[in-house]
DNA sequence: TTGAAAGCGATACCAA
DNA sequence: TTGGTATCGCTTTCAA
């Protein structure tokens, strides 16, 4: 059942039928219940295409989720932050547009998106230090929205991205009272922005207490359960081992706590745990965090955000609102007490001292 | 650059241009090189909306994710298989939609991708014990492809699954070998078909040897990581305790370790485990299986082929081929033995008897 | 308040 | 081998 069918079996044109469905305000009411009846009777529903095709948009976002060239494997974070712009646009009308794709063929994705038509706007994951994906949308000149940021670019751009340096330098100033002298960083990929804040918050923390940064405590590779558990085997097989591991995400903390119990050691007793935890659903927990200390903020929120931000610069565009300044989001992770560093982590600690 | 354009500037018509470009054979080949050129100068990409208005294919397939009502999560196994499907869009030129939305609206949400000509195609997940989705999509007459089965669905329909039963039937059997006789199952969803496959499989290797099914040892939920803490927490607390257990997916297994570990018992000596394992990118290990002995199959391979199998379909129907028999292709999972079933265990296991 | 008709940007049939 | 033109299903301008 198309639009003329519909309007033929209505014996009313095109026009007021189509004007009736959305909603315009000079058709008279009776004719608008009409065509609503008739519409939901016949099940009518505009084709996509076409209204896009009309309109000259397309009623749909675009995620790119990078996939490592390295292990092939797809970070679990995007699936709770898609989750998240996913009800978004759902609740907006548009299509969510998925692309998997290695990181070198980015840049082309985003012009066959962008040259195709094929969306409204993008979303940019996991930007790099200095990513040339957000000069090249500049360029292009569609809306896109940043999760995450790119220290190297200098441009103003839309982005929504969580206080990583805030949060890690808070977290590694708690393990320092707690009495903790030995403390490991596990980070992400160098090459992304968030790792490179965090490192940095890390430091701030260890040099405001004159505490000497070493380099063989802190690692960066990509966030799987082995790689976790292989440097935390390491760094407890050292002379002067780590007594608490800073680490970038829940599930190489998984790994950090295998090594430590394949150590014979106690976990939460002789060595203590603090994640940033994106508080994927999976492994979520009642309102407790029962493994370790957590830097605690939820990316599912983030989607949220992101896409509500994503749709509010795409309808003041359409409406003609002339760009003000970029919108920009910067949410506060939320540290909290776990077991694992709790009284019994820290009179060990003390004890050391 | 629009096709209109392109002809223009070149002198020749779009009907040319457009033969050109999209390979016809009655193009001469001084021609289309010309066209080639100038399309790649121009960076012409045709509008994809334009495209599937004229040709009826939107050149797209759907997903539809389900997330659960109940804790609003979303299986992290679904981003892998994603990944894999992904891929081969990719190469075939199809778009990928998402969809995350609660169970209860899948109805609605395939009915509006079908009625609205958004996609060519769908991918079924999760499918329930007698999913009315399946011949819903049938009935409304478009390609679609199940990832798993579901067993009260009668008529034939396209589907790609892992031989969950055998798998479990195996691993159980593997266990009883080892001389397991109180032996756990923390299952998926009990609503979820491939849960209740697996318990059969389960089952029936404990009948075979005529071991009695102990309802306390069995248990069906969302496969978290805390669920599985939970559960086997309880268990372990039993007067009869499991020996080992047997778990649908590395995240609640996890949990179990945790469990395990905190009752004071010996993970891999006193309890063993044995998971399904998805093979999930970000719990991968180069070769080996060092937390369980796990029953292997690959997501993203199921991804992968559950995908061409759908383009394939999609194909057929356009080349008018008549349907044939549904294709349906069924996985073994891979039985690898892990460190934790190996000889500790075994002789704990035999010095119970 | 309603309708006729001109796009939107491709494809594909029919002639030449 | 090429071109003119109808067509896909909708929106939107202009006229009534």
């Amino acid at each position: 059942m198309n639009l003329k069918e519909l309007a033929h079996k209505l014996g009313i044109s095109q026009t007021t039928v189509s004007r009736a469905l959305n909603g315009y305000p000079e058709v008279s009411e009776a004719t608008r219940r009409k065509v609503r009846e008739a519409a939901e009777v016949h099940n009518y529903r505009p084709s996509l295409r076409a209204k896009s095709l009309a309109t000259g948009r397309s009623m749909a976002i675009a995620h790119v989720v990078p996939v490592s060239s390295k292990h092939e494997m797809v970070n679990p974070i995007f699936a709770d932050f898609i989750a998240g712009a996913g009800e978004e646009y759902a609740r907006a009308g548009y299509e969510l547009l998925l692309s998997v794709v290695a990181d070198s063929d980015h840049d082309r994705m985003y012009r066959d998106l962008v040259t195709r038509k094929a969306v409204d706007g993008l979303v940019v994951q996991a930007p790099t230090l200095t990513d040339n994906r957000i000069p090249l949308l500049a360029d292009l000149g569609i809306p896109f929205v940043v999760h995450g940021r790119s220290s190297g670019v200098v441009s103003a751009y839309n982005w929504l991205d969580v206080n990583n340096r805030r949060a890690f330098e808070r977290a590694t100033g708690l393990l320092l009272d707690l009495g903790h002298r030995r403390i490991a960083l596990l980070n992400g990929l160098a090459t992304l922005d968030f790792a490179h804040r965090r490192s940095d918050g890390y430091k701030r923390a260890l040099l405001e207490r004159s505490i000497t940064i070493d380099p063989e405590l802190i690692a960066h590779d990509e966030m799987t359960e082995n790689y976790g558990y292989e440097v935390a085997r390491r760094m407890l097989a050292q002379p002067n081992p780590p007594t608490a591991f800073l680490v970038s995400s829940i599930i190489p903390a998984i790994g950090v706590r295998r090594a430590i119990t394949d150590a014979g050691l106690e976990f939460g007793r002789e060595v203590s745990i603090v994640i940033h935890d994106d508080d994927l659903s999976y492994f979520r927990n009642a309102g407790d965090v029962p493994l370790f200390t957590a830097v605690r903020s939820s990316v599912r929120e983030a989607g949220q955000r992101a896409a509500a931000m994503l749709l509010e610069i795409i309808r003041r565009r359409e409406e003609g609102i002339a760009d003000e300044a970029p919108m920009q989001i910067l949410m506060e992770a939320e540290l909290t007490i776990g077991q694992s560093t709790g009284p019994r982590a820290l009179s060990r600690a003390r004890a050391q001292n």
